[in-house]
Order: structure tokens, then C-alpha cells, then sequence
DNA sequence: ATGAAAGCGCTAACAC
DNA sequence: GTGTTAGCGCTTTCAT
């Protein structure tokens, strides 16, 4: 075991008794910057790697008014769809020195406001933030921030400065139209309760719109809360079917619902892809070799991620005046949907 | 669109200016501590308000020699396991003050120790790190770190400092001893080639021990590098059945695979938990509500979150001497095997 | 190519 | 209860 705290920090100072030269040629030396003679650098960096110099960021950050942490705030981490943006976020920054910091706010907005101001207090050179929907007080720090900041994984709504991702209201939209092509008549949605998923409330919301536009109402709607998994899938699933026995098609707002659901139609017996329709959303890779392809939407969220990434390390170009990036959430029908009629 | 980098963040200075205090009394209110008088309090609280300012922690952590940050690195985020440990860091850290700041490194040991550096140049409270294998430099850095330094998700090694989390050697030695009680002979192990996931090695080296121990040996084994998912899972249990028909018991080292393989004996309507045995690892609940409950161990990532956040918190008590916390692996037996002989 | 001095924005320590 | 002073460990700027 280490005696951790045992002796205070190797400073700059250090290196330079070390290597007999000033602390600022030292400094030079170590951010590799302005001329330092060979024979002058290898001393310090035989000297520093000696020693096993650290150098302080907090001081160099200070002094130098650089910082090179990104905040990246999500609603959770336990839902699959964030660690999934931020690999996005860390592949790109990766190349750029850049570090993120994550902070998660159980899809409530006082706390993200928390998070926030905490994140905002180191100065980040970005931010990231999942959605559109903040307090007016995050609003408004976002808005002070000094730095890029970049609302991710919904493009419905009013940005402070950047938004990347798909429009879940259209991403919506068109299942409900592909659901409508498919003569597909009695709906039943299985959702999220969790107030604060504004973009699962969206999906539904262009559903129920394209639904509606071709004259059809929803039938049957039941709200989880908590984690999705295949379990809670089956169990409302179930309990849906029970109750409406007659629907031909279901959309949940998640894949892992879907298909926790799509296993038990299958046990059930029922015509999967035929006489019942079942849709998705999210187009989770790792469920690629259920029984059935399940129909479902890529939302993009590493995409995003990767943009967001690179709007703030500057290396993105925009191609609309608004700073607004919007992705296209592709359409998989798989082989939970039965075929477009005419097709 | 907000004109970011517009005007300059406020300082201390601004706030005591409007409050008509010194710097000090406001820092004192900002931070709610010392004796400060209601009516300043409030003068000063309302000042901060109006202008929006927030604090440069930067500045505080070069002063107080406080740094609320703790470093957290992982070889990955798209294996859920580790946004799994991050979720328990997360929520014990959430009511102490303490941010994490997360990197990976792609099992990659040259960029762990890039990374460390990175992150150990930020002075952090705390750090957490996956595994117990690291370069010498790492573990110099680690061993230097003046703070508490925590590997997680594994104890089979010597950790620097702290250790929490499961023995995935005698994790893998109850499953292989599960598999010969239950009078499996002919056995397949599904595993990963990547290099740096040792956790994966060890849980196959304690199975095989245990076999060996019961006379048995690995009949056929493969192994897939890349992500794990369902389709894998598949594929590889395809490949495998059809090379070595007569097997009666497959190990993966993962659910995801696992739950692939047993959709596929399924559907070729093996005996899936009679004459044919599956076992995977890792406990992912999400998996609650495949057709068959997949035999398993909870690795307990979670937990090891949780208490490591603890250690840095210092809201740990250990009870043994030597700052290792070995966490109990649950064999979950589910119904993918039959039942023990005798039982 | 190298060094000296000043100061980044805050807090510790001490006065009053 | 409030103010003053010094300085955290670096980098900027300017000198040589």
C-alpha cells in the first residue's frame, strides 16, 4: 500500500534545481514551447522523468486562463443511450487534449442546474448538454458561459448556441407514417412516465400526429418508469395485449422494452411481423440477433456526440448560419413490421 | 445564438464591488463558511445573484490546495459494465462536493498511462481505476498520486493502494465448479481475444481450474475481439456446435454473447438447460426476461462503484487491514442448467 | 536561447 | 464579524 499524502508535490521548481536552469526554460522544456537548446531540453527531461515531475493544470490554468476539460451532462448513465454519446464525445476529443467531465442529473432539471454551475465553475473550454429543456437559470449560465455550448441529441426546441441530433418529433412522425402505410389500424404506445425524457414525450407526440393524419387514433397507451429492460417489456406487453387484444401494432419508446416484448409475442405465438406489428426506437446494435429483426430508428447518439466534439474542439464546419446540426434518424424496418401496401 | 467568449467571467471582485464588502467577506458567504452577518450574507448573496456570477474553482483549488475532482478511468464505455461501475461512483459521490472525470483508454495500457497523467496533473481527490494490471509508470504515478487511489472490478493482483471488487479468477472457479457438479463433461468456452481485458483471462483460468480439478478439460474454445452483442453470441455458438457437436455446456464470458447463443439453440430446439448447459457472466438485469433465465454471476461492478467512491469519500470503514475490498460474486443459476446431481 | 518579474483569482492566516 | 496581506504554481511579458 502506498503511504498516500506522504510528501507534497514535485513542483516546477524542483525539475529546475534539478537541471540547473530556470523555472521557465523548465516550463518551456515541458509545454514544448519557444526555443530551448537540445542539449538544454534533454537535461530537463532527464531531470523531470528523474523525479517523476507532474505538472500542476490547476496552476497552468490559472496563469495561462486555458483549460482543457469539456463538461458533458447527461440525464443518466444508466441508460445505454448516453454512454453511448459520450463514446462519440471521447473518440473525437481524444485527438485534441482535450478531457471530458461528466456529470449526471436523474432527469431532473434543479439538479442539472446544480450540475451545471458546479461543471461552469472550472472554466471548460465546452459544453455539452443532453436536450433543449433547461431552467431558465441554466439558460442563462449556458448563455454566459464563455465557451461553445452544445445542446445534444434533439434538434425540437430553441438552442442557447449549438444543437446536434435528430428530431425525435419527426423521428416520430415517420414511424407513424411507415406504421399508417402498413395498414396498420389499432395502435398501442408503450412509454416512458419519466418526466423529464422530453425526447421520448416527442417521439410519441409526431407519432400520434402522422397516426392522426391518416385517421387513426391510439388505442391503448401504457407508461413505465424506472430502468427499461427486456422484463418490463413482457410484463407491459402482456398487460396491454390483455387488454386490447385486438391492437396490430405496438411502438415502444425503447428498444429494450421492444424487445423484451417481441420475445414474448413470439412465446405468445403471435404473428410477429405479420397480423402484429411491433416497432422501436433507438436501434441498439447490441440487440442485433434477436429471433426477429426488430423494426426500430438509429437516433444517431454517438453521431452526435462525435459533432458536439468537434464543434467545440473547433474543427467543425457548419453548414447553416444557425449552428444547428440536425442528423437523420434512419428508418430500420427489420422484420417486426409487415410490408408497405402496394410494395 | 448566444456571443460566446463576449465579455469576460466576473470575479470575486466584481460581486464585493456591488456588495460594497471586501473580496474576502464574499468569498466567506460564497463558500458559507466563517461568521458572516445576516445582512451582509443577504447583501452579498444578492449581488452574486444579479450579476450571474460563478466561481473560478480554478483560482479556489490553487489556493486551498482543494481539488473536488476524482479521476475515474476505464478501458471502455461501450461495454456497459463500466458505465455501470461509473453509475455507483456517481451516486455516492453526488452528495459529497466530489466530480468525477472520466477517461478511456481502450484496454490500451500505453494510453492508461497517458490518461492517468492527464488526469493526476489535475491534483484530483480520489482516483479509480479498472483492473490491477498497469505499466510501471502508471503504477509509479499511482503510488505518487497524494490522494487515494482505488482500483476497482477486480481483486486477483496487488493494487497500489486500495482494491475493490470481485476475485474474477474464483468468480470463473464456482462457475466450473458448478458445471462439473451438474455432470457436464464436454464443455465450450466463448471468450474475447482482447489483449487487456484481463478480468475476462482470469474468469477462464479459474474455470478451467476447476474443471481440471474434476477431471475435465476444455474441449473447444473461441474467441471474438470487437464489441459484444447478440449477434456475436450467435454466430460464434453457430460455429462452435457445428465444429464440436457433442458438447454439452457452453461458458461465455459475457451475457450479451450468452443471451445470443441461447436465442440460437432455442430456435434449433436444443434442450437448452437439460442436455445442453449455458452460463454467462456479468449479472446484466437488463437481460431479465430472455425466454430462458441465463444462468450467470453478478459481478458486482455496481457495488464496486459505490464503495470506492467511498474510500475517496472517507466514508469507508474497512474492516480488514490491508484496504481490499473482495466483494461477493453471486452465482445465479437461472435455468440454463440442470440441476446438480443429487439435488 | 534563457531569465526575472508580475500576476492569474482565489483562500489561509492573521489582524482588528 | 470584517478587512488585510501574502501566496498557491504556474505562464505571460519583457529583458538580455
Amino acid at each position: 500500500m502506498a503511504e498516500r499524502g506522504r510528501r507534497t508535490h514535485l513542483t516546477l521548481r524542483d525539475v529546475s534545481e534539478a537541471a540547473g536552469v530556470s523555472e521557465m526554460t523548465v516550463s518551456r522544456v515541458l509545454r514544448q514551447q519557444g526555443d530551448v537548446s537540445d542539449k538544454t531540453r534533454r537535461k530537463v527531461e532527464a531531470a523531470a522523468r528523474m523525479l517523476g515531475y507532474v505538472p500542476n493544470k490547476i496552476a497552468g490554468a490559472l496563469a495561462s486562463q486555458r483549460v482543457n476539460l469539456v463538461a458533458v451532462v447527461v440525464p443518466s448513465l444508466s441508460n445505454l443511450v448516453f454512454p453511448e454519446m459520450l463514446v462519440g464525445v471521447q473518440e473525437v476529443l481524444d485527438g485534441t487534449g482535450l478531457q471530458p467531465v461528466v456529470g449526471s442529473t436523474d432527469y431532473d432539471p434543479r439538479k442539472e442546474e446544480t450540475t451545471l454551475f458546479e461543471m461552469l465553475s472550472w472554466r471548460p473550454s465546452g459544453v455539452v448538454v443532453a436536450g433543449l429543456e433547461h431552467t431558465d437559470a441554466s439558460r442563462a449560465m449556458l448563455a454566459n458561459a464563455g465557451c461553445p455550448v452544445v445542446e445534444v441529441m434533439d434538434v425540437d426546441g430553441d438552442p442557447v448556441d449549438a444543437a446536434v441530433g435528430i428530431s425525435h418529433w419527426r423521428a416520430g412522425y415517420t414511424v407513424g407514417q411507415e406504421v399508417a402505410a402498413r395498414g396498420y389500424r389499432r395502435v398501442g404506445v408503450l412509454g416512458t412516465k419519466v418526466a423529464g425524457d422530453h425526447r421520448a414525450r416527442k417521439r410519441v407526440e409526431g407519432f400520434e400526429r402522422a397516426l392522426g393524419e391518416a385517421g387513426i387514433a391510439i388505442a391503448d397507451r401504457a407508461d413505465y418508469d424506472g430502468g427499461s429492460g427486456f422484463a418490463r417489456g413482457r410484463e407491459m406487453t402482456a398487460a396491454m395485449l390483455d387488454r386490447t387484444p385486438d391492437l396490430d401494432v405496438l411502438f415502444y419508446t425503447n428498444d429494450l422494452t421492444a424487445a423484451g416484448g417481441l420475445l414474448l409475442c413470439l412465446e405468445r405465438g403471435l404473428d410477429v411481423g405479420g397480423a402484429l406489428g411491433l416497432v422501436g426506437f433507438n436501434g441498439f446494435t447490441l440487440l442485433d440477433g434477436l429471433p426477429r429483426k426488430l423494426a426500430t430508428v438509429d437516433s444517431r447518439r454517438r453521431q452526435a456526440g462525435r459533432i458536439a466534439a468537434r464543434i467545440i474542439a473547433g474543427t467543425h464546419e457548419f453548414t447553416s448560419p444557425d449552428r444547428r446540426v440536425e442528423l437523420v434518424p434512419t428508418f430500420l424496418p427489420g422484420d417486426t413490421l409487415r410490408d408497405r401496401h402496394g410494395l
